[in-house]
DNA sequence: CAAATAGTGTCTCTAAGACAATATCAC
DNA sequence: GTGATATTGTCTTAGAGACACTATTTG
């Protein structure tokens, strides 16, 4: 007869084997290019985050930003370390993407990885300075259903472009995961991560959960509608949208000045 | 200059800290009672598998199946070998329902669960003979909002009834996560797991998503709105749930027998 | 004024919900 | 026939998409 005090006293947790763990997050930013002309509001890319590996598994080709999970921390806390970490930056929304796990996906041994999710404002990594490390590079996402169930996505950042093809693969329930069919330039399984953080952010963006995080605190309607289309790839008539967003968002007294055209009013997203 | 083989070679995993890795399932089945009157169909209630604890901690305590990750197997292989081990059962489906890392979630130490939802017909668990064993059981769920962000969580099974309060916390992004207020006799964390499993499974079903894993392969449309109404606990009337679903479906020739009333076409569902 | 974006009004079409009516079985 | 579920038809209403029109700024 013992008790639970006895029991965990005498308990080895390293009697059973443990593999180690890892996070991996995909961030996402919407970039902005310049425009030529002063009266056009400029186009905009949806990017996600990767590192040049440095060292062996994958050195030189890009990879996720991730690393081991220390003790003390949990997997969400990790994720939010490495980005900052990365970008300086602390991310205004974290979501978990899925468990990767299939033996043999890291050269190095049983490595496990809880992959993330994140959205940050180019407001907010413009601040703190464009990161100089030419290791860390924003990639423009080409994502293109192909087929039944493929689905293409180019990464691209200046000269340097990453393909990979994917095949999506029901689990039986809502959520879908992906199987690499080719992956070039990319490290361990990380197309695959990728592929399944965009389906979460376009998930998420129906209902427009998903896209005020892309903007700071106040924001116009039009840009608002930008970061919509650029995630779902769409394009959307403007009066739908405002009937649509105004239940999501209240109006400030402020506008914008100076762009070349009529003022906008800025709004705030409307708390719960 | 090192090539790549050489590095790993070199690397020994051993270096870093590792946790223990376990997978928990909250595996639902949707069960009919029996009805007093011949004629009338049989009510439903959602209900998820707990197993007694008969070990520290938390012993005597009600706990999702689940156990630690064995090397060689990814975690959804975990997930349906224990619930192929507690039920006889290869589940139809299996969902990620998220991470639980916070420090002191187990007293046993450094363990961190991942946590999916699985979907059983009652039929194919009848079928495998009511499992004896008096330490595995299905509680039928009470899941109820309860003011802005809590939620009550109640599972009966017979005379046993567990309790638990839960808070909403939103993760930023659509998914949301659950805190414990309060938890009556389940193990761990496992009342924040069966709420969070259960938005996902409210989610999945909105589209259809998740329904069908709850029935044969055959079935009727009113049996598939059952489902669809004690998932979402929600009333619908026949013939719009018809209307929505006929995209879904593709009928057969078959049709019951001997109900006490209007035999009712079997339908399969539609693939794709 | 020209060019560009900001913002509003309204028409149409579709989909969802409500409700009514009919069909068919076991007993 | 009675009581139950099965199944279809249609009216009404809410919402999405399309389109036309007005407003306001900078150069």
């Amino acid at each position: 007869m013992d008790s639970e005090k006895d029991f965990l006293k005498n308990y080895r947790i390293e009697d059973y084997e443990r593999p180690s763990l890892t996070t991996d997050v995909a961030a996402f930013m919407i970039r902005s290019e310049e425009s030529d002309n002063y009266k056009k509001d400029s186009k905009s890319r949806l990017s996600v985050l990767l590192i040049k590996r440095g060292a062996h598994p994958y050195k030189d080709s890009w990879a996720l930003p991730g690393g081991f999970l220390t003790p003390g921390e949990t997997v969400e806390e990790c994720a939010l370390r490495e980005i900052k970490e990365e970008t300086g930056v602390l991310p205004a929304s974290l979501m978990p993407v899925g468990v990767f796990s299939k033996p043999g996906r890291d050269p190095r041994g049983w490595i496990i990885s809880n992959a993330f999710a994140s959205i940050i404002s180019e407001e907010s990594v413009k601040q703190h300075g464009g990161d100089d490390a030419a290791d860390a590079q924003w990639f423009d996402i080409w994502y293109e259903r192909k087929g039944r169930s493929d689905y293409l996505l180019d990464l691209s950042f200046g000269e340097t472009l990453l393909h990979a093809v994917l095949t999506e693969v029901s689990g039986g329930f809502g959520r879908s995961s992906f199987k690499i069919k080719k992956s070039g330039g990319l490290a361990f399984d990380h197309a695959a991560i990728i592929a399944t953080a965009l389906s979460a952010l376009r998930e998420g963006a129906k209902n427009y959960d998903t896209i005020f995080d892309f903007l700071p605190d106040k924001f116009t309607l039009t840009a608002l509608q930008r970061v919509q289309e650029t995630i779902m790839n769409i394009s959307i008539l403007p009066a739908n949208f405002r009937r649509k967003i105004s239940d999501y968002v209240v109006e400030t007294e402020e506008y914008t000045q100076g762009a070349g055209h009529r003022p906008a009013r800025l709004y705030r997203r409307k708390s719960l």
